[in-house]
DNA sequence: TTTATATTTAACCTGTAGGTTAATTAACCT
DNA sequence: AGGTTAATTAACCTACAGGTTAAATATAAA
């Protein structure tokens, strides 16, 4: 795929997918573990190659423990999908204080040279 | 396509279409004004196509006016995007003061029944 | 009524997303 | 060594995304 952020929507716009995320925003789990929910209606199978797709947009990490492969989210991959959205929010937030509540942190953080957003790093 | 969620996201996994969502986030503008910064890479059938894309997703919507399609940015297809995101956000969110401030707003504005998050309507 | 401009529709092509089953690899347990 | 569990790889299929060109439609303008 072309640029990391539509890489990371790719990622998101898919339910299954999504599950899988919010599965382990609860904490770390195997393959197997993700994948029970799903056995009723698709493959083992299917499911690692979701898990593939989030680990390639960097949306979770993955790594080894005997036979295990014990899962885990990354948020960073998200922040960039956030941000990207954050330029909208003036489009559909209609709640005036909560949006003044985050244009003062925004102002409380100022931008650095070649940053986008108040952010650090 | 399946759920909405999953259509929002698939429509801006895409750069072309969120290119067309940065201009008409500067306001109005027709098929072919939206085309133009495109032309020399694709043809305006395919923006048309892009554009369609966006309209299925509720992303933008799309008037007439004599032989025009004066097309505008409507948010509130992006703001379920935004609230499936703030589930997340303590995962990418370093910045504490931020984040409370976030957390502010979200008390100030308790659930009703059957909604989710702070959100009116 | 003809012509020009704006946009859509139709028919097509190619690559890839998302699924399948069968076979393979890797590590553990007797 | 042999068997079990966990996960991946391979080969395949189908649908659809994203592009093309050519033709059709709508409206305005001459």
């Amino acid at each position: 795929m072309q640029d990391h952020l539509s890489q990371t929507f790719a990622a998101l716009a898919d339910p299954t997918r999504r599950a899988v995320l919010a599965q382990l925003s609860k904490g770390e789990a195997n393959v197997s573990d993700l994948a029970r929910p799903f056995l009723k209606t698709m493959s083992l199978v299917a499911v690692t190659k979701h898990i593939k797709v989030l680990e390639s947009a960097g949306l979770i990490t993955k790594s080894r423990q005997a036979q295990w492969r014990p899962c885990n989210i990354n948020g960073e991959a998200l922040r960039d999908a956030a941000d990207w959205m954050e330029q909208y929010r003036v489009f559909f937030e209609e709640s005036f204080d909560r949006l003044d509540a985050y244009l003062k942190t925004v102002k409380s953080k100022p931008k650095a040279k070649g940053e986008k957003n108040g952010r650090k790093k």
